[in-house]
DNA sequence: AATGAATGAGGTTTCATTCAT
DNA sequence: GATGAATGAAACCTCATTCAT
């Protein structure tokens, strides 16, 4: 219901975006939508064709933030650590600002069938794209290890953002005072530059030692 | 629409995965499950109640085979390492044997909102809780690093498995025939176990190596 | 709200005549066919697809007894002029037992674009088939005039009708106690057989000539 | 799109005809007129009450031009006969003038409920009354059969005009080429003079008759 | 007079669930 | 237990009409 400056075209969005992340696509009404916006029913149909194109519109007009940070990401900072760590913060960042539009676009609007248009999956691609450059980078650098690849590594980042937020919007469970969002954020950093073990060498020398050990 | 044997309750909660699986929980219709199952449309209403208690049936009756596991693991191995893998290997195995029954697990159940109720998300917890024992164990054996929380690191893990297993169902511009489910299951296990850092030696030593090298 | 022993696909079929008939394909309402039928608003999606397919199968399952009525006149009768006359004496007897019916028929199927499909026009059409044979046999016969085509004449009889049914059925100035449909009937078929303008020698010795070239 | 010199009353009114000429009143909305006219959404409204006045002001407004064809015919020509022919062939070639206008006029405006107004109900007439007299006279000189009630016949005469413009309208199979519209007046005309039997005597010695006679 | 964004009643259709057989 | 016809609430969407600018 925020109103101020907006168009109200960005006034229905953002209550959609508000609705939907509360009750998830399926089971939001397009009633609920114009009842939070706080515009009539048929207006939603005046600034778009259907729910479905609500959906696809949140998507294709605001995924491309997540893009550009990683474009500026990219070309700011030099080495790839730094590189995966702003992102990340920037995604966790910008779910404490926005968790609404954060969950939706990660959580909801990737579970939506109808979703899965060329259109749509080459622009979603552009965000994993623009990580997995960054491991490659970090690969070539000879930083970032060889035997994980760039698409696969791509997948345990963005599983792990996913995972964490999911635990935020429907956990009531999860200790959110205990794990602040900037705590998550940096201990997954940790795990994900150092992995889980303790490095006292080289994986060889653990694996003796594990035998010896056990 | 497997029959051999089963109960008419299992046809129908099989044929329940297999269209949930494929068209998601909201865009199935009991009619289409009834369909598949080769029984008459009321029939559904005999052996459950409504068409979410089916949804929450797969994930009572099926969820504990994954948390049996744990616990058998827990068991029978002894090296923490070997714990995760072990698990880790579980569950894309029991994906590749049944891909629609974890997809279901995986990805519909837990975005279904009806799906939290107190004793559900209990049962769902004691999968992670044996996954965080394992962090647990491993940190006290001195074997996994202490400075992320195992409810973290389960998070990560869940993850990975959870936004891998979504490329294979979703995203056909993924190259599955350059990652099939064993390969990737192996370099996740890698990444998460290693990090993403190449290990020289210490994180400290590696800041410098950077710094000298750019 | 006619029932007895009637299949509910009758029943909602039958209301819809009747509906369709008082208010006009698009001004009535799927409530208006269901509530008459006495039937659940549902009901009639159990039947059929669409209140499009309504209209058409009332068109599909009733045209037919027209065009048996026109080739049960061709088999059964000789003389075309007596032809003629069966048909148009059926098609406003038929008017008189069941006029919905007969104002759906002529009036409110022709004039919904939806009806033009292929398969459709095709059934329209042996209706009218049967008539212009009629026309042909005559003409060959000698009987009828060569200097008009059978197509059109077949316009000029179907327009007669149409009209006349249009006259009972929207116009309330019309005096159907100085009309009754055997005798508007009667007198358009001395109209099209023997023209508007009186003739020297008259029906009778026509009559007399046909016998005598018989 | 018709709009030199026109008043924008007029351009609507135009649009109108044409837009419900193409889709019928039903389908046609009231967009697609103000767009076929190139005026805005609301302009509609400063020159019509509703939808439903725009179909009755076409008539309203245009169908007089019929009516006073009517009464210049029977003001300028003696002959029935000649005054018949003359009528018809100025519908069909109004048809072929403004085939757009005639198709609403002769074939939407009188299956519409609403349409049925007294006022309007005695405007339509005017046209039919001014046919009737022409029948009247005709019996009355003795040229025209009297079995045959005016009315009745009016409507054979309307009905004929309504099924074969029908034709050309909806029917894609019928024959436009074989018919052009004056073909096909042509022969109804001889039709509706001199029935569908062979006469004795023929309609050249009618027509010495009447010379001799009037 | 002209505009077109805004309105919301009302339409068709879907589909989870019931219930008589 | 099994069936599937019957139910009707509720969803999405359309579109004639209004009204502030």
């Amino acid at each position: 219901m925020v109103k101020k400056g907006l168009s109200k075209r960005d006034i229905i969005l953002n209550s959609a975006i508000k609705v939907i992340a509360e009750k998830g696509y399926f089971s939001c009404r397009t009633l609920d939508i114009s009842g939070d916006a706080g515009v009539a029913y048929g207006s939603l149909y005046q600034y778009f064709k259907s729910k479905e194109e609500i959906l696809l519109s949140i998507f294709r007009e605001r995924w491309c933030f997540l893009i550009k940070q990683v474009e500026k990401v990219n070309k700011t900072i030099t080495d790839p650590v730094d590189k995966l760590k702003a992102i990340f913060d920037y995604i966790f960042v910008s779910y404490e600002l926005n968790p609404k539009l954060m969950k939706v676009m990660i959580i909801d609007i990737p579970r939506v069938r109808q979703f899965y248009t060329k259109e749509d999956r080459k622009l979603y691609k552009r965000f994993f794209m623009g990580i997995e450059d960054i491991y490659k980078e970090g690969q070539d650098k000879g930083i970032f290890r060889n035997d994980v690849s760039p698409t696969i590594a791509t997948f345990v980042i963005y599983g792990a953002v996913d995972a964490t937020i999911r635990q935020y919007v429907y956990n009531p469970d999860f200790d959110n005072k205990k794990f602040p969002v900037a705590e998550a954020s940096r201990q997954i950093m940790i795990y994900l530059n150092n992995g889980i073990l303790v490095q006292r060498n080289t994986d060889q020398k653990r694996k003796k030692n594990t035998k010896a050990g056990g």
